[in-house]
DNA sequence: GACAAACTTGACGTGCACGTCAAATTCGAG
DNA sequence: CTCGAATTTGACGTGCACGTCAAGTTTGTC
């Protein structure tokens, strides 16, 4: 069996640099079963694969977005494997049947993975509504302030249109 | 003299009960600077006022929902005491112009709050459209897998989704 | 095969956000 | 005033998520 250049290697150097973790922080996920020990070719030194660079981009936007704690990536990603593990049985079986269950217990994880983002993004979108709410009542007090004072040096600002900083509902 | 209801001071251990924080995380706020230091009428002994609680409710919030860091909370909330001043100042200057002044400023620093939450809630809805989107990847692929064998026994599920009909993986 | 650069496994150190224990006040009821 | 419960100020301990340093091993290059 010819070794030619197939999935693309890396080593941690250049896997943390294409992530931007430091290696220490990846052996760290590793060791508490954040990501699935690394290829060992021949003797020590780990060598990811995209997948790997795939999850650990995951991993660092579920903490530094969210700021899950690495048991809940954890929990997370568990889901994950349990879908890569189900598509392999999934790829394996003939039998339809198996591929139907297979693919309801994925269906399933991958909801309540859903579920968790969707509770967070519920919760944030809360306090975005208050803050813009207090926004609002400032922006009114000020035109209200303006209306009775009508500026009489020339400079006229408009108030009535909020920052366009708005995003995301749902 | 009588205690008029109008005050209500109370002592840490009600406020750690009532927020659901501990006395050792409140004044550790306290001493980080997200509160300000609380009455201490006679001699030793925190009490603290509606507008405290309030507050603390606020930092529980942003630490417990959106993952702040106290770091992130203090400068917030550093935007709350400017507020409060800014409406003391309000309340007091009779000119219109310092008025006006003082609301721009609140306003601004309440945009500028208001766009840390909006980007914070954009980046995690990116991560759940992704989400839902591998949902629904295998959602069509549960529905294709039905098509061609239709199974006889449970519930069904509408799944609707133009994927391209290519068992193909990521 | 030699050699520097990268990687390995410990093991200890660090910053944050508190927890916990001790000893000394302070408060509230009697 | 007395006593117990609550609170105060230190000071040290803890769990998490790594950082950092040391000593040895592996890898790529000449």
């Amino acid at each position: 069996m010819a070794e030619e250049s197939q999935g693309e290697l890396k080593p941690i150097g250049v896997v943390a640099r294409e992530t931007g973790l430091t290696p220490r922080a990846i052996r760290y996920y590793e060791e508490m079963g954040l990501l699935r020990p690394a290829v060992r070719v021949k003797g020590a030194d780990r060598l990811f694969d995209a997948s790997d660079i795939q999850r650990l981009h995951e991993i660092k936007r579920l903490r530094e977005v969210i700021g899950f704690s690495l048991a809940e990536i954890r929990e997370l990603l568990e889901t994950d494997d349990l879908r890569a593990q189900l598509r392999d049985q999934f790829a394996r079986t003939s039998d339809p049947m198996d591929r139907i269950r297979a693919l309801r217990q994925a269906i399933d994880l991958a909801e309540r993975r859903l579920a968790i983002i969707s509770r967070k993004l519920a919760q944030i979108e809360t306090i975005r509504v208050e803050e813009q709410a207090r926004l609002a009542r400032l922006q009114a007090l000020l035109a209200h302030e303006l209306d009775r004072q009508p500026d009489p040096s020339g400079s006229s600002a408009a108030v009535s249109a909020p920052s366009s900083t708005t995003t995301g509902r749902s």
